[in-house]
DNA sequence: ATAAGTGCAAATCGTTTGCGTAGGC
DNA sequence: GCCTACGCAAACGATTTGCACTTAT
């Protein structure tokens, strides 16, 4: 409704796809000096609740939110830490085999799937 | 080579298959009082080097050490935190998708599949 | 007026580091 | 003796919380 939180929403329309929430912290300070980072977190658990973005684990670095849109997954660097979108049906065997086999129902966006990108992979 | 360590081995071929740094350090403790945390966290990271155990991060909670093992990753329930091992394979079309696609390497073992176990599914 | 949103500072959790010491070789 | 492993306490990064204050509605 106010402030800060209608400045997360323009931030996160406007530009990058994936934010942490330092990266939005920069950026509101950017645009509105003088907002708290306790501030940044309760507004994203807010936009979580209301099903508007989501938030994934990378597993190296810290946790980075987006605008909710089912479909897709995430690969993340170990070196680098780039982030690439892939479509969901990437997981499918995986999924189905989790569901069939063990009774698990993935989440394919919960968390990044690690490795090493094309750039990271040729610079070893 | 010394006490904390041998230790740290006894127990990680003992019992359980898998270990937060904290889980460690609460046996260890048991089983002789007077380590400290660091101690733990500094072993973990030799016999990492040493390439006798490898960490996994988790998602929800704290990142989890197991003897190396290959050919096989974790299914962690975002309920009740239980891992579940699966072999490797049910990774292969999406290694394969990820290399062929996106030329990303991907690195089974690293991160944990989220998800919901079958307990949790029911007793949602 | 009431409830929600905010800032600030302190607390928490998991993990790391600096430093002085003790023990294996 | 020397080098590594250890214990302790303090430092850290990410995130959460308590509390008092402001501001939409």
């Amino acid at each position: 409704m106010t402030g800060p939180t209608r400045l997360v929403l323009e931030i996160l329309f406007d530009g990058e796809r994936h934010f942490s929430a330092d990266d939005l912290f920069e950026e509101l300070d950017r645009r509105s000096p003088g907002i708290s980072q306790s501030t940044v977190y309760r507004v994203l658990q807010r936009l979580g609740q209301l099903q508007i973005i989501e938030h994934v684990h990378s597993g190296v670095g810290s946790t980075f939110y987006h605008l909710r849109q089912h479909n897709h997954a995430h690969l993340v660097c170990t070196d680098c830490g780039s982030i690439t979108d892939v479509p969901d049906t990437i997981f499918e065997q995986l999924t189905q085999t989790a569901q069939t086999d063990y009774s698990f129902t993935v989440q394919t966006h919960h968390a990044a799937i690690l490795g090493r990108c094309a750039n990271c992979a040729t610079s070893s």
